[in-house]
DNA sequence: CCCATGTCAGTATCACTGAAATAA
DNA sequence: CTTATTTCAGTGGTACTGACATGG
C-alpha cells in the first residue's frame, strides 16, 4: 500500500472501517470534504440499518416526526421543511402509507391537497427511540458541550444553504 | 397507488425552495437532524449539478483528489480513506476510467492489486476549482472564523464515527 | 386560461450483499 | 488450503426531470 493507514490492513469483506485519525495527511479543505462525505455516508449507513431493523429509513422517519409535530400538514409543506422535491416526497409518502404509518386524505377546502396524519403505528414510530438514527446522533452529542453543538448546527446550515443555492 | 388516468393540460415545476429560517419550531434534536439531512441533501444536489457541468460527481471527484495526492494508491486504500465498500469503489473507478480520468494497472509485485494514477485529464480535474462542491464549501467557510470550522470538523467526525459504529 | 398541488414514469448515483476470479 | 484484493450481478433507497392530472 502506498498510502499507509495506521489501522490493521484487513477486515473481511465488510465496509471499510472508519479509522479515526488516519495517518495520511490531506490538505485542510480536502480533510474537511472527507469529513462531510463521511457524515453523509454514516447517515445513510445508519439509515439503511434502521430500515432493516425498524422498517423505515432516516428520511422516512423524519417525515413521520414532522407529521407528528404538525398533524394535518400538506405534502407540499413537509417537502419545503425538508427541502425535498415534491416528487421525492410522493415516493416516501407512498411507502409510508403502504406500510400503514400515515394516512392521506384530501383537504376538504382544497381538494388538490393531501392532508397527512399519523396512524397509531405511525405514532409508535414517532415515539420510538432505540435503534434510530436520532439515537445515534443524541449519543454522539451527549459527550459534547452545548456551544459546540450550536456552532455545528450553525455551520451546517450555512453549508447547506450555500450548496443548494449555487444553481 | 391511487391511479387516476385522464388527459389535460400541463405546467412545469421546480424543487421546493429552501426557506431559510423556517417559521415552524422543531424541538432541538429534530432541528439538528434536519440540519444534518439538509447538509446531506445539499451535498448531493451540488454533486449532481457538478456531474452535469463538469462530468463527475462529488464522490468521484474526491477519489480523483485522493489519487492526485497519493498517486499509485491501491483501490483498497482509497476505499479505506473514504470509508467505502470496495465494490462501491469499483463502480466509481470503472466510471472514472471510462471517462479517461484515471488509469488502472496491476501492481507488479502483487498482481491482485489495482494501482491507480491520474491521466492528464484527471490532473486537470484535480486542479479544477470553479463549479466544484469543494468551491461551494470553501465559499461558505470563508465567512467563518477558524475555530468554528475546526469545531464543526471535530463534531462531524464524532457523529460519523458514532453513526457508522452502531452496527 | 393560468397557476398551484400533487403524482407518475423514467433515469442516475450511491452503496450495499453475496459470490466469484485471481493472486499471494 | 487459506487469505487478500478486486470485480461483478443483483437490489434498494434517494432524488432528480419532465410530463401530466386536477382543482382553485
Amino acid at each position: 500500500m502506498n498510502v499507509r493507514l495506521r489501522s490493521k490492513p484487513a477486515r473481511p469483506q465488510k465496509t471499510a472501517r472508519r479509522s479515526r485519525e488516519p495517518e495520511i495527511r490531506l490538505d485542510a479543505t480536502l480533510s474537511f470534504m472527507r469529513a462531510l462525505w463521511a457524515l453523509d455516508h454514516g447517515l445513510r449507513q445508519r439509515s439503511r440499518r434502521m430500515h432493516i431493523d425498524l422498517g423505515l429509513t432516516g428520511p422516512q422517519r423524519l417525515v413521520v416526526r414532522i407529521i407528528g409535530q404538525f398533524p394535518g400538514s400538506s405534502a407540499g409543506s413537509v417537502a419545503v421543511i425538508l427541502n425535498l422535491h415534491p416528487s421525492t416526497l410522493t415516493e416516501i409518502l407512498k411507502d409510508l402509507e403502504k406500510r400503514g404509518f400515515i394516512k392521506r386524505r384530501a383537504d376538504s377546502r382544497d381538494r388538490r391537497r393531501a392532508v397527512l396524519d399519523l396512524t397509531p403505528a405511525g405514532r409508535r414510530v414517532d415515539r420510538l427511540h432505540a435503534g434510530t438514527v436520532e439515537a445515534s446522533v443524541r449519543k454522539a452529542l451527549r459527550t459534547l458541550p452545548k456551544h459546540k453543538i450550536r456552532t455545528t448546527e450553525e455551520v451546517l446550515g450555512i453549508l447547506a444553504l450555500q450548496l443548494s443555492r449555487e444553481k
